[in-house]
DNA sequence: TTAGATGCAAACGGTTTGCAAACCA
DNA sequence: TGGTTTGCAAACCGTTTGCATCTAA
């Protein structure tokens, strides 16, 4: 079992534990979303698989974030786009504004510093966000070999 | 000439120093931002004057934020929201997800620590993108109270 | 005088919903 | 078999656009 496949069923299986059927149209939108590379939206998942139902796509993803196994981030626009949870820690993201690729961003020292930073701030720190635009590797040596 | 109104004479100037007409319209939005504390909406704004044009609100906005003078957030919904820009230096927020209030993030240590972030990612970084999301002071006084 | 700005209404795009039919357990 | 899920189409909502009319400079 390669690696998309893995994710493709870990996927259903978050759906199963929460109580959602194993149906085929979820099964096609879970594998679609394990076989994209970075980060993908709604729209990307639905125009790749035309035979199913724009409302199934987007009922479909809606699930999976409230199980945690994909989440939701934004594009500099403001734009919903998703990829794939690292369900074991918090972090970030660092998408390619180019060709959306992301890149899972870990990094003790930051979430330490925002930890305290929260700290000074008045009231009660409910959450934060927050992601960095980038021209991933790819892209930068693509231009310059262009 | 007390602080909003410094605020809203601001906000037009800039769209004057843009080549844009001090018109009436814009005097009232401009006004109706300056009065707002902490963040706002198109539409708050746009509630607020019912006798000016949506789309005026929407491009009086527009033109504001490209001036620099007000700056665009999100909520953590991803809904778009705006506040008046700390013109001076780079910032961040702490949005009060129950009144809306928006404190004002300057953090060097951050500010520090995100850019050296950065040079750990692979590829060229465009920028980025964090807020906090908190139950300011006031809320949670009131909560404590009631 | 005239380029720029306005307000209206219609278009837009992404997302959600209502519903009857299809389906999985 | 019965509660879920599906696909369709229509509704939705915030935002943008086209256009004839107005207006600041």
């Amino acid at each position: 079992m390669n690696k998309t496949d893995a994710d493709a069923a870990d996927l259903m299986t978050a759906l199963e534990r929460r109580g959602c059927r194993a149906t085929a149209p979820r099964r096609r939108v879970a594998e679609s979303i394990a076989r994209t590379d970075g980060c993908f939206t709604a729209e990307s998942i639905s125009r790749g698989l035309p035979t199913i139902g724009r409302a199934t796509v987007y009922r479909t993803i809606r699930l999976l974030v409230e199980a945690g196994v994909v989440c939701k981030l934004s594009m500099p626009d403001g734009a919903p786009a998703y990829s794939l949870a690292e369900v074991h820690h918090h972090h970030h993201h660092a998408v390619c504004v180019k060709c959306g690729a992301v890149e899972v961003f870990e990094d003790q020292a930051i979430e330490h510093l925002l930890r305290s930073a929260g700290k000074t701030i008045a009231g009660q720190v409910l959450g934060h966000r927050m992601e960095f635009y980038v021209n991933c590797r790819g892209c930068v040596d693509k231009v310059a070999a262009g």
